[in-house]
DNA sequence: AACGGAACCAACCGCCATCTG
DNA sequence: GCAGATGGCGGTTGGTTCCGT
């Protein structure tokens, strides 16, 4: 039997014949793997799904267990620090949803793209532009991440002034929320943000030109040494190949991209004491009015002569 | 309350890479 | 080296929920 979904497409009656189910799954069949798996491990998907007693194809096991059942599966919504990391990443590797998945703890590849999909994507429906297009890429590097920046920090000053993570080597540190927009060079939402006057270290390394190959930046909108950290990506294959001046999140995330997952799920559910709830009620109640606030920052931005 | 469009998200599809015999 | 099986990934779809009118 063809495992690849084009034989059931192509062959009703093999389908009807091998009685598979699709669509949504019950409680009884997620019951069913869940406990299989738990019993005889995760792997070898079709051998599992007949064992299991499952009349589904190995794939579709597969898709339930990862995006679904597994006990670390991270629900809920997607907070402003891994928005953040989103758009970062993104913006460095493109569509690489499992490759960005690795640095989110708990989300999985298809609850990062259908976020891309639907929040980022409107975004640049709005704004009438491509979203692999310049104007777009530098309205998330220009407004739309510093907002966000701004917005974990505003969210964190008036919880905390600082926090307790956890490091890769599982020791304890604090870092001060205060100095996230220096990080960036955030000062003031009002302060209306240009590339002339911007003080970003959005690192160039984090461009969002590079991944599209578009032309390297120009010098005069970065603050920063921009010949010395703008590289091609090719080299890097995995978490462990990041470099330490990828997109400065030391500040940010009182740690490098390259702590280990557990660390990075420490500093999300730390950064403001309760869990992620704080974040998710900020994004909640701040979401139309971040819509609003960007179409009008765009507007703004669009009007000025070098861009 | 009813309706329609937008947004969301689980699940599927199709392709490719790797594994295994 | 080859073919089939399996796993993984990005793109897409369609059902459900939300929200404005």
């Amino acid at each position: 039997m063809d495992e690849k979904g084009r034989s059931f497409k192509n062959n009703n009656n093999m389908e009807d014949e091998m009685d598979l189910k699709r669509g949504p799954w019950t409680a009884e069949e997620d019951f069913k793997l869940a406990n299989h798996i738990a019993t005889h491990g995760e792997g070898r998907w079709n051998s599992l799904s007949r064992c299991a007693g499952l009349q589904r194809t190995g794939k579709s096991c597969r898709l339930r267990w990862l995006n679904y059942l597994r006990p670390d599966v991270r629900r809920g919504n997607i907070t402003l620090e891994e928005q953040l990391l989103i758009l970062e990443l993104h913006s460095r590797w493109g569509n690489r949803w499992s490759k960005i998945a690795q640095y989110l703890p708990g989300r999985t590849d298809n609850e990062i793209k259908n976020y891309w999909r639907t929040r980022v994507q409107k975004h640049a429906k709005q704004l009438k532009c491509d979203v692999n297009s310049q104007q777009f890429k530098d309205t998330m590097k220009y407004i739309w991440m510093p907002r966000l920046v701004e917005r974990i920090q505003s969210a964190s000053v008036s919880t905390t002034t600082s926090s307790c993570i956890t490091t890769s080597n599982n020791q304890s540190m604090t870092y001060d929320h205060n100095s996230m927009g220096q990080q960036l060079g955030v000062v003031n939402s009002n302060d209306y943000i240009t590339p002339e006057n911007s003080s970003l270290t959005v690192s160039p390394v984090s461009d969002l030109t590079e991944y599209h190959s578009a032309p390297k930046p120009n010098p005069e909108y970065y603050s920063g040494q921009v010949g010395d950290s703008y590289y091609p990506d090719q080299n890097l294959v995995g978490p462990e190949m990041l470099p330490d001046n990828y997109f400065d999140y030391s500040g940010l995330l009182g740690e490098d991209l390259t702590a280990t997952h557990e660390s990075n799920l420490d500093w999300f559910e730390n950064i403001d004491g309760v869990g992620s709830s704080s974040s998710d009620s900020l994004w909640n109640i701040g979401e139309k009015d971040e819509d609003f606030w960007f179409l009008q920052q765009q507007e703004q931005f669009n009007n000025y002569d070098n861009f």
